[in-house]
DNA sequence: TATGAATGAGATTTCATTCAT
DNA sequence: CATGAATGAAATCTCATTCAT
């Protein structure tokens, strides 16, 4: 009864767990420009053509990639921002998470860089390739843009127009940044001079947001 | 009189300035990850090998172009900088130079993307190849560092540690901004918004640098 | 029985023989130097990006010929090297081997040419590439030092040196004159003037091997 | 007067000298296979296209120098060849010649191994490409059938067969060997072991050709 | 479902040779 | 006489993707 069906399911799930978990290991390995659906096959241990049953082609691998890298950041950064926040203070939580989840896997978020490789023109172009970032990639820009909106509204941050707008300026700063580090190598990246240059440069983000007399205390990040 | 040699040493430059214009061109209609020598020599009515009489191989080609690109930058916003002018009206010159200069021709700025695309590692990493920065991009960070100081000395931009890093994260910000955008092939590039774009992050940028209590009419780009 | 494992394995071992059969039959249509692995996909009916699949690059082709073709001949050699002949015997029936497998078929000689076409230096130069050699061209040196040592210990060679050092020599010899040979397309060669050219240029170096006094009927090939 | 006429032969014929000088080091240094016109042309501080107003093509340079290596050698070996000596002292002669004229200046011997390169197939082949070699690879030819006929007669050497054969057989062994040392670049040659090695190498065909009980020092090379 | 095998389309680079000036 | 400039033709190798089994 049942579980025959939900047995494939569940084996079908697994196998492109595997397909995007190799894939991401190779990417923080060897960075975006030279990840090969050969290597991937070969390090799932599958043929390239059984690549192709689960995704439909190097693309959608790196759209998932994707999705899922800044899925997690989002529900990541939500269960630490305290609900009672102010909007500098949110923003702050939402940056220091950033921060700490890369100290614990520089995984998860030097991924979301790839988005400038799958479309670049997201969030700043039409319409991007289908629309591709409804999804996590726009649940985060709603985030950040509720954040804004809070902190305007709160006065805790400066009120510079719409946050709808600021909030993809946001994500262009934060996305490029992290573009960059994709690119390099891991063998040559340097966790901690990339952590403290990411401090730095969501610090001064933060201070560019902030209200005039803001607290100091909440323009420091950890 | 005379000026046959001349002559001839002109068409050469002229010749070596075609094939970077087109290069330029056509980086700006299709991303620099698509350029190839193939269709910079079609679009030049040259053949592949003429190019090589010009330039030692592609990336020589890539990297003169981002050298001139970030040379003409540097001294523009020379030109701009008031000598008299504090740190933070200083930046804000150079600023409002990157956004005037946009203006008037995109290609100049935008190439500076192509940074990213030769040495993603720059200012991040160790070395970069062969130190290929050591001219015209050295030259940016030395002046960014410079009016940094200058802003810490005269009051004007808050005092957030060493000004050589804080210029280089600067740049980090700048070209990795810059690179997003060169990736959008220019059809669907949107002159308008990007350049309101940038100007919105920027100011960012500005406020998050400039000391408490700074004149807001310092950290208005226009 | 079973066996589909085995016939894949089967076809896939025998694309390799096409490939290297038709290489070897291009060089000995067209000499080495003019090998293209455009060439080779043609006459196979495959595209040029097949048979990266088959083989890594172009020098393993040519070392897997080489390799085979070395290979074959110590195996045929060593067949008619009776057990309980001198030296003199021994390599008189090493030669007379050789100048036989030529005539069967010319193919598997003359692609010892190859030789110096991938590493040149053997056994003349320090390590070759990466001791290329080690199987069977190797196995033929040792063969040949062998039949020296015996020789000078029973009497029927010159005691002219070090056994090992006479072998690269007279590798260096055989390897040479083939090398001439395999330059020469094979429209022009003619397979009986070339083996009796050889076998003239043998039977000098067995006479010059020889100890004084030899039986004259040793120092004859056929 | 006259004169104008005769200076520019002579003018012509030094730039002949040049490119041909040039051209040979060039080979010494770094092989034949990897010679290319550029080369040459940067090497006399002259353009490409004037290299063709001297030669008809590059084939035409390496013949001539070819030419000139194979006839200096004649000349150098006639020179040492006593009047009164008999076949085999002769022979001996030429030999030991041309390794002094190879301890001397690598050069001028080295050089000879081009023949492999320009027409591996004399004087193997029917006719060669154009008879090109009628001039001194000719008078090396008719020298050492020569000597062979010489040494049969007064019976110093073996009667072996037609002595225009044989030293057809003789060249093709020198030039195999020379050929195999000329792949090898400069750098990676060692001229005291080549020069032991083709010491070996000819001490043997010495020995091969030399009638039985003949004198042992004149077997011997030095 | 899985895959081995195949490939089209390119990409970069090199080189002997020609020709207008 | 000399040459700067140009080029056609090749050569090696890579990669995403398809398809018969």
């Amino acid at each position: 009864m049942m579980g025959i069906e939900e047995r494939k399911l569940r084996e079908k799930e697994e196998r492109r767990a595997l397909i995007l978990g190799k894939a991401k290991e190779l990417i923080l390995e060897r960075g975006v420009d030279s990840l090969t659906m050969q290597d991937i096959a070969a390090s799932c241990e599958l043929s390239k053509a059984t690549l192709y049953l689960y995704f439909q082609n190097k693309d959608a691998i790196l759209t998932e990639i994707l999705e899922e890298a800044a899925s997690s950041f989002v529900d990541f950064a939500l269960s630490r921002i305290p609900v009672d926040s102010n909007g500098l203070q949110a923003l702050q939580a939402l940056w220091s998470g950033y921060l700490h989840l890369y100290g614990e896997s520089q995984d998860v978020i030097v991924l979301t860089g790839i988005k400038n490789y799958i479309d670049p023109e997201f969030p700043l172009g039409g319409e991007g390739k289908n629309g591709i970032f409804g999804t996590a990639m726009g649940k985060l820009l709603d985030l950040i843009a509720d954040l804004l909106r809070r902190g305007m509204a709160d006065g805790s941050l400066e009120n510079a127009g719409d946050p709808e707008k600021l909030a993809r300026t946001v994500i262009i700063i934060a996305t490029s940044i992290i573009d960059t580090v994709t690119r390099i190598p891991r063998p040559r990246r340097n966790a901690q001079i990339i952590r403290g240059e990411m401090r730095d440069i969501f610090e001064i983000i933060l201070r560019g947001l902030a209200a005039q007399g803001a607290d100091p205390s909440l323009l420091k990040l950890t």
